[in-house]
DNA sequence: AACAAACACAACCGCCGCAGG
DNA sequence: GCCTGCGGCGGTTGTGTTTGT
């Protein structure tokens, strides 16, 4: 048997915040500080445990904690750290001021770890939410459609996601398994950095389902795929200006 | 409009490392 | 060296909100 839950003692309150008990928590440390969490919610007058006093204090009362939603830049900074570090939040955390680690965590979870993914053969896989599935996604800026995508059946039977096969070292095509809507492909792709798209294959039966090959070249007509998954995943994410990455 | 599914995020749980006795 | 208490951390859960059917 492990020690008890701290919040099992009687009387203890435990579930969400009260405004009331945030300005106790609040006004008691502006006055005395948090040297000892365990002794603060006694007294302060608060019937929680010092564990859930610490983690409200840190995770949304700070006064320096930066509110709203994350940033592309902060989104960015996440993914790289987290190649890094891995689950180490609070160190994710320590290098990204005004954000806490467990919203960091939630940010992973929620958003980021469903839109990217490298699996055992060092692939990247940009997967889509259910509920992203069931609708047409454009990104405001640049308004490529990002829907219509091949999933990839032979990982992937339940359709959940799209696999981007890891670009080929010597090979002068790279192989995508991204399908998108032709025409909104072509007209946002500037011609002189995206030169081709050739190969382009649809199912008869099913005219939404468009697959495409395509080969990535760069002003210098040079094939580029020496890129890192931010690379990708900013392409795939429609997230960055496409031709300015392969400068 | 009602219900279900998916999402977002605050909060909890349990483990670990460290310090002090 | 061992035990205990505490703070910190990462994983997970609970619940309110949003979106889809």
């Amino acid at each position: 048997m492990g020690r008890a839950p701290c919040c099992e003692k009687m009387g203890l309150k435990k579930g969400p915040w009260t405004p009331e008990e945030d300005q106790i928590l609040i006004s008691y440390i502006h006055k005395y500080g948090h040297g000892n969490w365990r002794a603060l919610p006694k007294l302060a007058g608060l019937l929680r445990c010092g564990k859930s006093c610490r983690l409200r204090w840190i995770n949304y009362l700070r006064p320096d904690i930066k509110r709203g939603n994350f940033t592309k830049e902060e989104e960015e900074t996440i993914i790289e750290l987290h190649q890094m570090l891995g689950n180490r939040w609070s160190a994710i955390a320590a290098r990204l001021p005004g954000r806490t680690d467990n919203e960091i965590k939630n940010v992973w979870h929620t958003h980021l770890k469903k839109r990217l993914i490298i699996n055992n053969n060092d692939d990247v896989i940009v997967q889509k939410s259910k509920r992203q599935r069931n609708h047409e996604s454009y990104d405001d800026d640049n308004n490529i459609k990002i829907d219509d995508t091949k999933y990839d059946n032979d990982n992937n039977s339940n359709n959940d996601s799209l696999v981007v096969s890891s670009p080929p070292q010597s090979s002068s095509s790279y192989n995508s398994f991204i399908s998108t809507d032709d025409q909104n492909f072509s007209e946002t792709m500037d011609d002189q950095f995206w030169t081709e798209v050739f190969s382009s294959e649809s199912d008869e039966n099913d005219h939404n389902n468009h697959e495409f090959d395509f080969t990535l070249t760069n002003s210098n007509n040079n094939v580029d795929y020496d890129q890192d998954m931010e690379f990708w995943f900013n392409v795939f994410t429609r997230s960055a200006d496409l031709p300015e990455l392969l400068l």
